[in-house]
DNA sequence: AACACCGTTGCACCTAATGCAACTATACGG
DNA sequence: CCGTATAGTTGCATTAGGTGCAACGGTGTT
């Protein structure tokens, strides 16, 4: 295999995993889904039922299996972060009845580290361990604000600036240009810049070497929330990535 | 392939998950632990972090990655059984401060499906996902009492029946009669039979169609509550069980 | 400086993953 | 009940890709 690329196979699995996680699929819809032939999908589907990370319903369609709950326990423990959030960020979205992001950088990535949704709401994008869209997040401008220019420029060079809304960035200098708004009044936001009736308020979290690393993010439909909402939530925001900061050893 | 083998390539990457996930692991100690070669160990671990089940830390070593994540909290959505279940546990950990564990039968197998630990206890030797010790746990014998022969059959045809301890039942007579002692006095126990300090009551679970599908133990070491200490806490078992089985849809 | 070990890469070989054809099973409509 | 369509399954041949190897560079230790 070439030496930049994921193993054919293991990539496969993962994205038909991913597939019958979101909802149990029948070994047809993965075919079709995935454009491939429904022997490859049956020996596909069987191999990650054997591994125990999918299991095989009663009516013949595959879900998620026990052994994922069992890796992801133990996932959960490595991570630092989004288990030392989970407790700020539960409190937050209790008090502000809002989706409360976390999102970290990630290599040269930045992906969702936590997500606590709302009952009753709409469903947003985002899903953990999903990279998020570079140019409009608000969890973005956060981390990337406070990155030495060579991983801004890294970072970017996988961001594809395309207009979502009307008020979507659409250019390296005019984000660039926000990113210093960011710096000058300490938090960022989302404009409607991804979807035309979503905003949202961001701000960094340090680790214990004063770094930034990941960011929490307040996020809410205009129509219950507009910005001017959002941003009198950032008095508790600002403590609350303090308390989160402080917690993994950063020392103003 | 065979058919009846998991792919090659997707039971050794889950292997290696499950490796790095435990604690994080270097390349080198990936390559000795599974006999393979270096530069599969590092094709492996490269393509595990390309799908984003796991993360290069700074030092060189993998462990788990955001995706791994984002597919748990995709597939507990979708275990009804552990999603209900999980409230009563700590209810009922919180109450007995012992280990609770709750199992499931999972096709011809039967796999710890949730567990709840206590702080600062030595950590038991279960894993979610994974199978249980069919002829020494608890739960074991609290699902395959209530199944039919054909069933307790086929699951036991994967019971080895090694002794690990003193107490461990070695045949398949004497397992049993053990289940025919269960469906009389309505409970299982582990006798230090897994391991010579720790013992356990449990219970089952019936699905809405009234059929044994789990059960829930109540683990301790024996210095700090034995059988007869155990036993006192069957009561409050039944109803939890009963209570997780009427959330099920059981209709005594 | 020498040595040991680790991480990485290109390559050849061998294994396994894939699609195909053919079969069985199931569901549905007439 | 029969015919049809779709889904699931299996054996096989072919092709793609996974693997170990040798060689290299980097790092840490003596």
């Amino acid at each position: 295999m070439t030496g930049d690329k994921a193993s054919h196979g293991i990539q496969r699995a993962v994205e038909i995993l991913e597939f019958v996680c979101v909802q149990p699929r029948s070994q047809s819809e993965v075919a079709v889904h995935f454009d491939i032939h429904r022997s490859t999908a049956m020996r596909t589907l069987d191999s990650l039922v054997e591994t125990g990370l999918s299991r095989k319903h009663a009516d013949g369609r595959y879900g998620a299996g026990y052994r994922l709950a069992g890796l992801a326990q133990l996932a959960l423990e490595q991570f630092d972060l989004a288990h030392v959030a989970r407790p700020f960020l539960e409190e937050l979205a209790g008090e502000c009845q809002h989706t409360i992001h976390l999102a970290a950088l990630d290599g040269r990535s930045i992906v969702y580290a936590d997500k606590i949704d709302q009952p009753g709401m709409v469903r947003l994008y985002s899903q953990i361990g999903q990279a998020v869209t570079l140019h409009t997040a608000g969890v973005s401008k956060a981390i990337l604000a406070y990155q030495p220019p060579s991983i801004v420029a890294e970072v970017l060079s996988g961001a594809d600036f395309v207009r979502k809304t009307s008020n979507t960035i659409t250019s390296l200098e005019a984000f660039t240009a926000q990113l210093e708004t960011v710096r000058e009044q300490g938090f960022a936001i989302d404009d409607a810049e991804f979807e035309d009736f979503i905003n949202c308020v961001a701000m960094p979290i340090r680790d214990f070497t004063g770094e930034v690393m990941a960011a929490v993010s307040i996020t809410a439909l205009k129509a219950r929330a507009g910005l001017d909402d959002l941003r009198m939530l950032l008095p508790r925001l600002t403590e609350i990535t303090a308390a989160i900061s402080k917690e993994l050893g950063w020392r103003p």
